[in-house]
DNA sequence: TTTCTTGTTTTCAG
DNA sequence: ACTGAAAACAAGAA
């Protein structure tokens, strides 16, 4: 379940292993991954050398020479790794990128649900799926006004809300829980009943937990790891996610778990309060 | 077989 | 035209 500060360290990991190789040859083991013609996808692709490779919420970009950039979701389950090409092929490997220097960067996703696409570098912003996404929490432009503004005009619960990837980017299910939490907000609260304060309790919670976040290496639930395929430290800091039942650091009361836009959705029903 | 998982896109009602 | 809620979708593990 890679959000910011998974996808970022994702980010870093790659840079140091695969920027400035070149990419010799693609094998497309499973097509449906590719947006667009897998063909047009390896055609495209042949020759070109990686110059850097940045991050939009939880969009990786890798970009290439020639203006051509690789747009990359790992969705629940994508990984990268680095082979050797004689080393035996994992599952749930579908796309190979053979590089010059021998070795092979290999996209791993057990579910498929991860998703790659080719734009020109300079048009990446404008592409249907990247174009309405809001502000980079880490970045100088998430601002407190901006987001106070947004949040009371909108008419949703918050928990939806911090997921849509308009208001801010990079938050998923697990950070969103802890933020929520942190500011000591019911997730079923009404955006625009929230006070200014409460606004920027969240505003503050978001840029601390993602800047720990990101520090730690990401959150491991279950199965992600970064492109050494190192674990994150982060899930020993949670406090609300996947701990239905366990008390409450703060209050000692039992931690709930419901249902809030088909999401599971923890909290503590003392700390919390449900909106009136 | 059924249920569970989540980020994004699509669909539909208003 | 727009908004928000809900469903759909991707596919495998338990």
């Amino acid at each position: 379940m890679p959000e910011l500060p998974e996808v970022e360290t994702v980010r870093r990991g790659l840079e140091k292993l695969v920027v400035g190789q070149r990419i010799t040859a693609i094998d497309i083991r499973y097509p449906k991954i590719i947006i667009g013609s897998p063909a047009e996808f390896c055609q495209a692709l042949h020759n070109k050398k990686l110059l850097s490779i940045g991050r939009r919420g939880k969009f990786l970009l890798f970009n290439f020479d020639q203006n051509l950039t690789m747009v990359s979701h790992l969705r629940m389950e994508g990984k990268y790794f680095i082979r050797r090409s004689d080393q035996p092929i994992e599952k749930h490997t579908h796309i190979i990128f053979q590089l010059a220097s021998g070795q092979q960067l290999r996209y791993n996703d057990v579910r498929k649900f991860g998703r790659m696409q080719l734009a020109k570098t300079d048009q990446v912003q404008n592409l249907p799926n990247l174009s309405k996404l809001g502000p980079e929490p880490l970045s100088t432009d998430f601002k407190l006004t901006d987001f106070t503004r947004k949040l009371l005009h909108c008419k949703k619960a918050i928990k939806p809300a911090l997921l849509d990837q308009t208001i801010v980017v990079g938050l998923g299910n697990i950070y969103v829980d802890e933020v929520l939490w942190l500011s000591q907000i019911h997730p079923l609260t009404s955006c625009y009943e929230l006070t200014a304060k409460q606004a920027a309790d969240l505003f503050q919670n978001i840029i601390q937990e993602l800047t720990a976040a990101v520090k730690a290496g990401g959150t491991t639930v279950r199965t992600y790891s970064d492109a050494f395929e190192h674990s994150g430290k982060f899930q020993f800091a949670l406090h609300v996610y996947g701990k239905e039942g366990q008390p409450c650091q703060r209050c000692g009361t039992k931690i709930q778990k419901i249902r809030v836009a088909q999401r599971g959705t923890h909290f503590c029903p003392q700390c919390q309060q449900a909106p009136v």
